[in-house]
RNA sequence: GAGCCCGUAGCUCAGUGGUAGAGCGUUCGGUUCACAUCCGAAAGGUCGAUGGUUCAAAUCCAUCCGGGCUCACCA
């Protein structure tokens, strides 16, 4: 069998179906899920980590004699493939408003299938050995199905609900995300002293603000109990500086006495914390923004102007009316959109949500069944479902699953949600309104939250709704691993639909590897352009050395510093071990003496020591390995191999040489397999030519210690 | 503000109760040897600080300092 390169070896095993999972086949099952990559363009170094880490515990599991899942896939990745494709489309003049939808999603299908060649690419070279033949893509039809299920089940189960509340708005998106899709930047900004008149009286409430435009749209004035200096003013009215407006005073305990004033001006249409208050005083909701980021009509001569420039302009209309005391230079954090990095609008829209509690709960109650690695992020997990708030799944997104609501366009014209209202939860377009009989059905425009399918992906993959072969033999999953960042987003999810869904939790072991990060402890990404490409290593080092490189990397929970030079010392070392291994199948095979007389049956200390050794860094790589420290079996193995085996027994054995080649050949052979999992190519390359061997170092059997 | 993690050799990091470790770097020596080099040796660390538990602490506990992450409605 001679092959020229690794591309040779990985079209053979794939051929040869080695990677293939077996349902009816009577080993035991291990099943590994592979994170589905966002459709966004190509693999980084954190992916060529995830998949090197399964892909060695896959076929560590195949040669443990188990019938081995590795399940791949890729996440549409909604708002994330969105923005991409969108900018594509940007640099050709065009758009989704230009192209409609129905020509825009025929595009985005065409750019998602070349995404798809680069990843396909890069899982070959990397030899990951996952079951093709089950590949999945979450907005593919089979996925559209078992999310649909999703959907139509929490609506039966009265779990959904739709309505109009205040959510994080990203403008520039144009749409609604969810809190923890925002990350928070530290800015310098002002803090503005409004002075607020009280009506009948020349006396004023002072109130602190770090966004002047939204008092267009405040409707009320909130100050903490008993407040010494404003207690009096209860139960009056103050005036709205710039609308004009009455604005009720009175109290509320969310108001904290320690910050600014201790007054608040209450903006139920542009704030979180007004909004809650708004509604227990019944206050008028209005909106000064709208969902373009824009002023409204509320704001007057501003109307039209973008809301971050507005802000100087409304400080400039207060300070002209004398309203403004004093401003103050402010440091503090803003919400923006984590794809985009614009500042985040809270705002007023009409939404679809999940009512969480209730699977929260369950995934508490559960959750001592799956073993976290590091064992400390289950705990974040427990504090956040502990305080979960109701999921937001509608997206004003063309890429993603169509809300499966139809409403009827004679009786249901605004589109309310309710049994008795004419509206159908149908995957297919419904025939006629249940209602009125009328034929003229509407779909839902929103998109659901990619996250809402992706949560599916541990049931989805193996063929929810229906009760699969495949669900019940490799569900639980065994293995899962994640970046730490997903873990509300994704891991949180998973475990919540799979217990609501199936009963049980997603997987058995859930392991979050670490962040790789720059020198300086950054983050490696497209927008700092610190990326370290890992293609280029492969070229560079070849992919045995490079995964070798990652699993030194592979500490659950612990962060890495790296750099594109410190990568490149790792994979020349690694490249150096297997030029040793390589020397060392040379001197034992290809170098030995004709005049053998080979015997297994050794009583020399020599042999015996490295037989001993041998024996007891194969327990330790097997512990390791089974305990998911890949770096620590890494590292035994590779102490074993260049001191042990090369540098001390070789050289002694160079005395005895024929005496010695049973228990080298012996060595070599066991040293080859156990490394299979980690450099699968050279070992298969030097496997072919060993002097007995199977078909493939993949059937070969790892050593029993 | 709360929680979690980290602080070990010049650099990047293992090690988590029993005589301080690896890779790279540095210095010295060897190498027509299975070695796209390799081998041998050396230098280099009060394991962030202080206190405690213990026969024994880098490791467990407490406090503090420094760095990071996560969460939170701070106007």
């Amino acid at each position: 069998m001679e092959k020229n390169n690794e591309q040779d070896w990985y079209n053979f095993w794939d051929k040869q179906g080695y990677f293939k999972a077996d349902p009816s086949s009577s080993k035991k099952s291990y099943s590994l899920l592979m994170p589905p990559p966002n459709l966004t363009g190509e693999l980084h170094l954190g992916h060529a980590m995830q998949h090197s880490i399964m892909d060695a515990i896959a076929r560590f599991k195949r040669m443990q004699g188990f019938d081995v899942l590795l399940l791949p896939g890729v996440d549409h990745a909604g708002i994330l493939f969105e923005g991409t494709f969108n900018k594509v489309l940007e640099k050709q003049g065009l758009s989704k408003r230009k192209l409609g939808r129905e020509e825009w999603l025929k595009r985005a299908w065409e750019f998602r299938d070349e995404i798809y060649k680069s990843f396909h690419k890069t899982w070959t070279v990397m030899g990951i050995s996952a079951d093709w033949s089950r590949e999945v893509f979450t907005f593919e039809p089979k996925i559209q199905k078992a999310v649909f299920e999703e959907f139509k089940r929490f609506w039966d189960e009265d779990l959904l609900y739709k309505g109009a509340y205040i959510v994080q708005w990203c403008p520039k998106c144009g749409t609604a995300i969810e809190d923890i899709e925002m990350e928070y930047q530290e800015r310098i900004g002002k803090l503005y002293y409004v002075k607020y008149k009280i009506e009948g009286l020349d006396e004023y409430i002072e109130i602190t603000t770090v966004r002047p435009e939204t008092v267009y749209a405040d409707v009320g004035i909130a100050i903490y109990p008993n407040h010494p200096k404003y207690r009096e003013y209860i139960g009056k009215n103050a005036v709205n500086p710039l609308a004009g407006r009455k604005l009720p005073i009175f109290e509320d305990k969310r108001v904290d006495p320690k910050f600014g004033t201790g007054a608040l001006k209450i903006t139920p249409g542009h704030d979180l914390l007004d909004y809650e208050i708004g509604k227990d005083h019944n206050l008028e909701i209005l909106h000064a923004i709208d969902k373009m980021g824009k002023m409204t009509e509320l704001a007057g001569d501003l109307v039209g102007i973008k809301a971050v420039e507005a802000r100087k302009l409304a400080f400039e209309n207060l300070e002209k009316i004398g309203a403004i005391s004093k401003v103050e230079e402010y440091s503090h954090s803003v919400p923006v959109c984590e794809r985009c990095k614009t500042v985040v609008e809270p705002l007023i829209s009409t939404e679809w949500f999940v009512k969480t509690k209730p699977l929260a709960e369950k995934a508490l109650k559960n959750l001592d069944k799956i073993n976290f690695l590091p064992k400390n992020y289950k705990k974040m997990l427990v504090d956040w479902y502990k305080e979960i708030h109701d999921w937001s799944i509608s997206r004003s997104l063309w890429w993603g699953h169509r809300i499966p609501v139809w409403y009827c366009g004679k009786c249901n014209k605004t589109h309310n949600v309710g049994k008795d209202e004419g509206m159908v939860v149908s995957f297919d377009r419904p025939e006629k309104c249940p209602k009125c009989g009328g034929s003229n059905l509407i779909q839902d425009e929103q998109v659901l939250d990619t996250w809402f399918s992706s949560g599916l992906w541990p049931i989805a993959t193996l063929g929810f709704p229906k009760k699969t072969t495949e669900l019940k033999r490799y569900f639980p999953w065994n293995f899962e691993i994640s970046a730490p960042e997903i873990k509300y987003l994704w891991i949180a999810r998973m475990i919540m639909l799979s217990l609501h869904f199936v009963n049980e939790i997603p997987f058995k072991n859930m392991f979050f590897h670490g962040m790789l990060r720059d020198l300086q402890g950054q983050k490696f990404s497209k927008s700092l352009g610190n990326g370290i490409d890992p293609n280029e290593l492969i070229k560079q080092w070849g992919v045995d050395s490079v995964r070798m490189a990652l699993y030194g990397y592979s500490i659950p929970g612990r962060d890495g510093k790296t750099s594109k030079q410190l990568m490149s010392e790792r994979c020349k070392n690694y490249r150096n071990f297997g030029t040793k291994l390589k020397n060392i199948y040379r001197f034992v095979i290809e170098l030995k003496p004709d005049s053998l007389s080979s015997s297994d049956q050794s009583e020399n200390k020599d042999d015996k020591e490295i037989l001993e050794k041998l024996n007891s860094m194969v327990q330790e790589a097997t512990k390791n390995i089974d305990n998911f420290s890949l770096h620590l079996a890494v590292e035994a193995i590779y102490n074993f191999v260049w001191h042990d085996f090369a540098d001390i027994y070789i050289e002694k054995s160079k005395n005895r040489r024929e005496e010695a080649q049973p228990t080298l050949e012996k060595v070599l052979k066991e040293i080859i397999i156990i490394l299979h999992p980690f450099m699968p190519f050279l070992t298969e390359e030097l496997y072919q030519k060993l002097p007995e061997h199977k078909k493939s170092i993949m059937l070969d059997n790892w050593p029993k210690s």
